[in-house]
DNA sequence: AATGCCTGCAACCGCCACAGG
DNA sequence: GCCTGTGGCGGTTGCAGGCAT
């Protein structure tokens, strides 16, 4: 394909897997696992690399995929995934079980993002791409940082969502109130991908000494390698002996400055909380969280 | 029928995180 | 703390098949 292999693998297959390939590759994890992967090709008397052969059976020849188009509300499922979890294409696969992350990638990248063009909404931010206003006409809306933006929506809900819930137990809890039925509620399956492997990445926080607690002032937290940082924006180091007019970006960086009080006026808090939620809840028409409960059940 | 264009998707690549020495 | 090996992830590519001209 025009690019210079990854690695040293003169001589060893590339291209498409013939039939013979996928049964010795089948047959010998069956048999043994798959192990090491790089040791693999060789075991199972491949002429491929170990790479090759994870992918051809993780996106293909596993048993547990599901193939076949994907239905409208596996595709709904994609587009609030996306919406909560952006590009991690791998958790969002983890939430649909016998989807693969290449899978669910393609049909986002050839059907969903153009679906959303074509209605107006950016497929990075899931927000209208123009705002109109009274005064000044349509604008475009600042690019967020995606990253910044999902997890901000993604730690919004899980607050309301518990908020929400606190409340339904105190309105259960109470004697006087009328009985709720068993019917979940879409704080359920909030709270339930809260606490799901997608969740995870959320929770597993290492904060240097403690555990993090969102509606403290600041909190700085780590996830897979990132820092989370919370709290009050601090105010920017105008240092004039500073000759680097903006500093390097810093991709492993996130910072959710008082993404969770109700009074900022910082445009990176306004952009990941109610709005980008209502978005998010409101998305095409759809208001209930019906689809979760298919996929949980 | 021939050709060119478009689309879907399997496969590849580079990068990153993590574990072990 | 550094180095190396390995697995996993996301972005990208290019082939194959379908469709339009």
């Amino acid at each position: 394909m025009g690019r210079a292999p990854c690695c040293e693998k003169t001589g060893l297959k590339r291209g498409p897997w013939t039939q013979e390939e996928d049964e010795l590759l089948v047959e010998y994890i069956k048999k043994n696992g798959h192990g090491s992967w790089r040791s693999l090709p060789k075991l199972a008397g491949l002429l491929r690399c170990g790479k090759s052969c994870r992918l051809r059976w993780t996106n293909y020849l596993r048993p547990d995929i599901k193939r076949g188009p994907f239905s409208p509300e596996e595709e709904k499922l994609v587009i609030q995934l996306h919406a909560i979890l952006g590009n991690r294409w791998a958790a969002i696969a983890a939430q649909m079980p016998g989807r693969t992350d290449n899978e669910i990638k393609n049909l986002w990248n050839t059907h969903l993002r153009k679906r959303l063009l074509s209605i107006g909404i950016d497929p990075q931010t899931h927000e209208p791409t123009t705002i109109s206003s009274p005064l000044v006409g349509p604008l475009k809306r600042p690019p967020a940082s995606p990253s910044t933006r999902h997890m901000a929506q993604w730690e919004s809900a899980r607050l309301e969502a518990e908020a929400r819930l606190s409340m339904e137990s105190s309105i259960l809890l109470a004697p006087t109130t009328p009985l709720l039925t068993n019917k979940k509620t879409n704080t359920d399956y909030f709270l339930r991908i809260w606490h799901s492997e997608v969740g995870n990445s959320f929770r597993n926080i290492n904060i240097k000494g403690e555990k993090i607690a969102c509606s403290s002032p600041a909190s700085q937290a780590s996830v897979s390698g990132m820092t989370i940082e919370m709290g009050p924006k601090p105010e920017p180091e105008l240092s004039s002996s500073n000759p680097e007019p903006e500093s390097k970006p810093d991709h492993k960086s996130i910072h959710l400055y008082a993404g969770f009080t109700h009074s900022s006026s910082s445009n990176e808090v306004e952009d990941s909380s109610d709005t980008a939620l209502q978005l998010f809840f409101d998305f095409q028409g759809q208001n209930d969280m019906s689809f979760l409960e298919a996929h949980f059940n």
